[in-house]
DNA sequence: CTGAAAGCGCTTACAG
DNA sequence: CTGAAAGCGCTTACAG
């Protein structure tokens, strides 16, 4: 039961109006040019006969689009879901449309996306960039497109980028962490983008009480069951490890199942939401994703109206100190 | 920096190629009726000018797309979103290009969402209805538009639709708690448009069994401390329940908080993924997001390729028994 | 198998 | 403020 009648064209609603197109279409593109009297009589055309504007005419006409795409590195990662729908939102109150996609945490798939969608007429592209992006890359499609990144700086890029301010983060946390007084602390990351962000700001905080890390270990598959194997034989090998930041509370959940003595030691840099928890188990540090929604839009849009450098923008993070229970 | 050089078409491509822009066209559509030389000489071209296809412009002109919108009612919810994750996979899989956006459970910004789409080229709409969807306006818009109903069906609408077998996945559920012999049942559901089916599969597992259950329960709220919240406040007017079906595990989770003595008497309908999570806590059924996903764009490609008459298809659900911890 | 021509539904100067 | 005309980049019959 498709498009029946899909005919209905500003000639007709002109026509209906009796008005010219050129009038029906400054009313559609919202122009302040046209007399109130005739708006009306368009609006009202449109109305009886059910006309829907046709973007993609106009886009190929104008030149223009409000279409943004948003390239998801993994949707079911809950916390970029949460950002996916934030930057949905903001899109919208701008009056951007948002093309969600994911990459899956595949940079061949990611290209593939990207290059797909170029043959859309698109405003920019909103990547949040896979671990194994190449600067080249990206600095190339920045160089055709606009291009925002999100959560994840590719390195030696030049493509603007909005960010929670990482090294920050894993520095607070590890702060609060050395109240405690442990004795031999130790950094597991994961495989993301960010992940150096994370281990400069625990070197930081070490430092500065100068503490000696031990060597610092990446999960690198992002589930708990694979964090708790990593630990546990980490642990065989350095029994004396007493305290442990994680990059994330999936990875704190593996290593507290890998050693539940260590639980008042245990903190996470980045909270990502999790359906089933009824209060946050691990002291960590709060991403706004709203914020980080808020800045993209932002940066976008100066982008598009003047093209200005491109800016790196760190957003704030709030330490959340779990309540002992 | 935005599209400069925009200009190479498919005149410019035939120019080079020493062919016609219809030539071009031809190869551009995979038509067969373009000599094996031509093509050659005109996929050069492409290649050495940089040509990216307009498919705006062709869609307008064909009257054809092959963009597909997805809307999503909840994208933090991680079932939901692995749903997502699967439909882009399938679709891209059929050559489709899908479009994935949010309802947020707002009826409001559905219906916002689809008429905003509706302004752009699209094959077909494939929609997660939220709880309060009127019959009428999905029935309306499946009259104009190829609309699929997924995960839930609106009541008496004849829309196609594909869902996992709710009344199955609450039955077997039940069935297995009926053999730890409990005295008084609950069920406890949310608001989704798929409660009743679950209701209905839970009260023929109790009828089959002769046991007449408690009034059922429903969450306003799919939070753990909503439902732990409800059940406590239950269990005060009436202590002598002792077995729980929920609707979903961040339910059986506030249930089990509000009562750990049940712990082997709750169990779980749908089983949303649980980032920190090792294995399931619950025993529930296994809903397959991959062959929902396929399921829809096979009755999506029916659809497209002969108006069939809406079909309703249930896909089977799998017991997972928790193992006794 | 290839070329010339018309047209999809808009926007945009440009005259009136 | 409104109208007639050109053109965005394609596809589609229709002749050759």
């Amino acid at each position: 039961m498709p498009n029946k009648a899909k005919s209905v064209t500003i000639f007709d609603v002109a026509h209906r109006a009796g008005v010219s197109k050129s009038t029906v279409s400054l009313v559609l593109t919202h122009s302040n040019k046209v007399a109130d009297k005739s708006k009306q009589k368009v609006l009202q055309a449109i109305d009886e006969l059910g006309y829907v504007y046709n973007r993609d005419a106009a886009a190929m006409r104008s030149g223009r689009s409000n279409l943004v795409v948003v390239v998801i590195d993994d949707l079911t990662n809950p916390l970029m879901a949460l950002l996916a729908k934030n930057i949905e939102q903001a899109l919208s109150e701008a009056f951007f449309q948002a093309i969600i996609v994911s990459s899956n945490n595949s940079v061949e798939r990611q290209t593939q996306l990207i290059n797909n969608l170029k043959e859309y007429k698109v405003a920019a592209f909103i990547i949040c960039p896979v671990a194994s992006t190449c600067a080249q890359w990206l600095d190339n499609l920045a160089a055709a497109y606009h291009v925002i990144s999100l959560m994840h700086e590719v390195p030696y890029s030049s493509a603007p980028c909005v960010l929670p301010d990482y090294t920050k983060t894993s520095h607070v946390v590890t702060l609060q962490l050395i109240n405690n007084s442990p004795k031999n602390i130790l950094f597991m990351g994961d495989e993301s983008l960010s992940a150096q962000g994370l281990l400069n700001g625990f070197n930081s905080a070490c430092k500065k009480h100068n503490i000696t890390p031990e060597p610092a270990i990446t999960c690198t598959k992002n589930t708990p069951l694979h964090a708790k194997q990593i630990f546990s034989s980490t642990l065989l090998n350095n029994p004396s490890i007493d305290a442990v930041v994680c990059a994330n509370n999936i990875i704190a959940h593996g290593v507290l199942a890998g050693a539940p003595h260590l639980k008042n030691n245990i903190v996470s840099c980045l909270h990502i939401p999790d359906i089933t928890e009824m209060q946050p188990r691990f002291t960590c540090a709060n991403i706004n994703t709203q914020e980080l929604a808020k800045r993209s839009i932002l940066v976008l849009q100066e982008q598009l109206q003047t093209n200005t450098a491109p800016v790196k923008t760190l957003v704030n993070v709030n330490l959340q100190i779990r309540e002992t229970p």
